[in-house]
DNA sequence: TCAAAAGTGTTGGGGATACACCCATGT
DNA sequence: ACATGGGTGTATCCCCAACACTTTTGA
């Protein structure tokens, strides 16, 4: 067992991350995802999730945003371990990914963009009509957009994708966009109404009918 | 970016499993797992989970089963990834742990141990009653016991615990052991006869009382 | 014939869905 | 006034926990 430990110099560490927003189409918003053009082999010119070299000296979380915000200029609006892929054949040299999935509220997006001097390799997809990706990525996605939607149905994470303050119907639309279903407009009212993941305030957001109350998130996650 | 990837050669990549079995006690069966004894520093003398150095060359649950093997001589029935561990200050030296968390038939436990020579430094422990651990292994054996008692809930992976062939009732004490409750008997079976995950035989087990029917495990997971 | 475990049947509460309905506002 | 989305009330279904009950065996 001590004499593997040698050749584990031979093994790199990488951190991605599969980020989460939503963006409008013409359809409506609709789920996207961010990638970014490899600009070296392999895979140079091919699309690939923002990522990079987990540093000795930070952890892991860390190592996440840090590329995140490198390759992207985004910072997540929630951030947490999706899975670690590993096999030898996933990359012609040892790479080990440990690989992170995260949210972005919508009203961040474009902000970020135009601050961060917005990097040119970077392109939003819809989840439902990715490109060609490099590596397993494909497959990192999928696991991705699995594990978001599988997770919004027992936890209210999905307020991660709006701005502050939000109403009932804006954020059932994101829980349609990331289910790719429609909701009962009252029967989702009722089921967040009763948690402590919502907080209704007293703002309300005028518009071409009836003012719709204003809510903020709960206690964080 | 690229100038980061040569200091990954001070982070290492670990493997460990946190391997779970059903075991004898006074009061019944009860939820333990196995600990090695650590025979050099840091943390010399103090329990740990099992675990070694990734191979450059293995996949991540070759390298989770491999390192499982040598330090315990146990074979897990069903191994799954649970999480990688990777805070800069988990360790003097930097090291990435990616954790496995697997489960052994019952009557596996004792045959693996007396065939391959059971190692001198491992010892199993009630989960409920786990000693000092080095590094950061307590909160990832409790990890590892949060992740197998939401996931028996809705999956039946609880029958890997057990041998081939095994009663309701032996299935239900499994679960009984796992969640730290009692079951009730009709309706655990009505829940289980509905669902593939369950096969009948046309075996009976005879004992003191009316003979009960032996099922196996349906598809694998 | 009795104790104990195997196995069946019945009931009721809680959550989710479907949907009828009223409310408030801009045009 | 009316169209539209905001918001309330309610009937129904289904899952599942609780528990009474019958069956089958060993002693």
């Amino acid at each position: 067992m001590s004499a593997r430990s040698t050749e584990n110099d031979a093994i790199r560490v990488a951190v991605s991350t599969v980020i989460f927003s939503l963006r409008a189409a013409p359809d409506g918003d609709r789920l996207m995802l961010p990638l970014v053009r490899r600009t070296r082999d392999p895979h140079r010119g091919v699309w690939a999730l923002p990522g990079g070299w987990l540093d000795a000296d930070e952890d892991l979380d860390v190592a996440a945003s840090r590329t995140l915000a490198e390759t992207t200029a985004l910072t997540p609006s929630y951030l947490e371990q999706l899975y670690t892929f590993g096999d030898v054949d996933r990359s012609p040299t040892r790479v080990v990914s440990i690989v992170y999935w995260a949210l972005l509220r919508s009203d961040l997006v474009d902000t970020q963009r135009s601050t961060a001097g917005a990097p040119e390799n970077v392109e939003w997809f819809d989840v439902d009509a990715l490109p060609a990706l490099a590596f397993d990525h494909r497959r990192i996605a999928e696991y991705a957009l699995d594990r978001l939607r599988n997770k919004v149905g027992y936890s209210r994470i999905a307020a991660g994708l709006l701005p502050d303050e939000f109403t009932l119907t804006e954020l059932r639309e994101v829980y349609e966009a990331v289910l790719g279903r429609r909701l009962d407009p009252s029967n989702f009212r009722r089921l967040l109404e009763g948690t402590d993941e919502l907080v209704p305030t007293e703002s309300f957001r005028t518009g071409k009918h009836r003012p719709a109350r204003l809510y903020r998130r709960g206690r964080e996650a």
